[in-house]
DNA sequence: TTTGAATACCTTGATATCAAGGTATCTGGT
DNA sequence: ACCAGATACCTTGATATCAAGGTATTCAAA
C-alpha cells in the first residue's frame, strides 16, 4: 500500500510547488481520468476486431439492448448516449454506409426518422457485445468481487451528486 | 440505495435481452466512463475562463509542477501526459502561438528541444490551477472525506492492476 | 572510424467531437 | 384556419486525437 503511482507523483510535485493548494481531490479525479483512458484503450482493441469503435458500438448496443424491433429515433439515441445532434448525425451516416442500421421516415412524425438494426447489424452487435463483456471481465479482474461492488456504490453516489445539479 | 440510475437501467435492459452475459463489470466500467464525461465537462468550464482546455492545461500544469526552470522536452511531456507525438506537436504549436511556452534547441542533443513556460504562461497557469483545484473540491463534495479516500484506494488498486500488464 | 539501429520530433490523412445555426415539421392557442 | 414557438434533424467550421510514416541526429558496436 506504500507504492507511489503516477498520480501520487503528480500530487507530490504540486505539494512542493504549491503548498497553498489542497490537492487531495485532484488525486481522485486524476485517477478517474487515467483509469478511463486505460479502459477505453483496451476496449477499443476488442471493438476493432469487429470493425467497430467506441462510437459505433455505443449506437448499435443501445439499439440492441432496447429489444425487438431494435428501433429508436436519433433523438432517443442522442439522449441515451449523451452526444450532440451533429455527432449523432455523423455516427448514423457511418453506420448506414456500413449497412449496420437502416433508417426510415417516422410515419407518425414527418420531422423524424426511426433507426433500426439491420440483420447484419444485429448479428454483428450480438457477437461484439459478448466479446466486449469478456474483455470487461478481464479488466476488472484486478479487484475482488467485494471491492468491485464497493467501487460501484461509491461511483454511483458520486455520479448521483453530479447529475442532480 | 434503491434508486436506479442511468447505468442500472442499461444493465436491466441487457439482462432482459442477453441473460447469458454477466454484465456486472459493465456497470462499474460504465460508471467510470460516465463519471469521467461529467467531470471533464465541469472542469472544461473552469479552463475556458482562462482561455484553456484540457489539452493546454495539461501541458502547462505539467511544466509548472516540475518546478523552476519549468522546462521539459516534448518527449518528457508525451510520457507525462500519455499522448502521441503528433498530438504533442499540435499542442505545443498552439501554446507557442499563444505565447504561453517557449522552445529552444536542446544544446545537449541536436535532435530535441526544450519547452519552457513563458512568463505569461507561468502567471496564467498559477492562476488557472488555483481555480481548477477549487472546481475539483466542489466536484468531490458529494462524497465524505472518508468515502473519497476509500474511492482513492480502490481506483489506485484498479489502476495498478491495469498498468502493470 | 564507420555504419546500422535507436531516438526525437514532425507531417500527413483520417476520425470524432462540439457549438452554433439552418430548414422542415408539428402543436397549441386564438 | 392560422401563426408563433417548440422540436427533430442536418450542416458547417473549428479542434483534438491517433496511427503511420518521414527526416535529422545520436549512440554503440565492429
Amino acid at each position: 500500500m506504500c507504492g507511489m503511482d503516477h498520480v501520487d507523483k503528480i500530487l507530490t510535485q504540486w505539494q512542493r510547488e504549491r503548498p497553498d493548494l489542497d490537492v487531495a481531490p485532484m488525486g481522485t479525479l486524476g485517477r478517474v481520468k487515467r483509469l478511463h483512458q486505460c479502459l477505453m484503450r483496451r476496449m477499443d482493441q476488442t471493438w476493432a476486431v469487429y470493425g467497430l469503435n467506441d462510437s459505433s458500438f455505443d449506437v448499435l448496443a443501445t439499439l440492441r439492448r432496447e429489444g425487438a424491433p431494435y428501433a429508436l429515433s436519433p433523438s432517443d439515441l442522442m439522449a441515451s448516449t449523451m452526444v450532440t445532434s451533429g455527432t449523432m448525425t455523423h455516427r448514423l451516416q457511418q453506420l448506414e454506409k456500413a449497412g449496420l442500421i437502416e433508417r426510415v421516415k417516422n410515419p407518425a412524425d414527418g420531422r423524424g426518422f426511426l433507426i433500426s438494426l439491420s440483420e447484419k447489424g444485429l448479428a454483428l452487435i450480438d457477437e461484439a457485445v459478448a466479446a466486449h463483456v469478456a474483455t470487461q471481465a478481464e479488466l476488472v479482474s484486478g479487484l475482488s468481487d467485494e471491492q468491485r461492488v464497493q467501487l460501484d456504490e461509491l461511483l454511483k453516489q458520486f455520479l448521483a451528486g453530479l447529475e442532480s445539479t
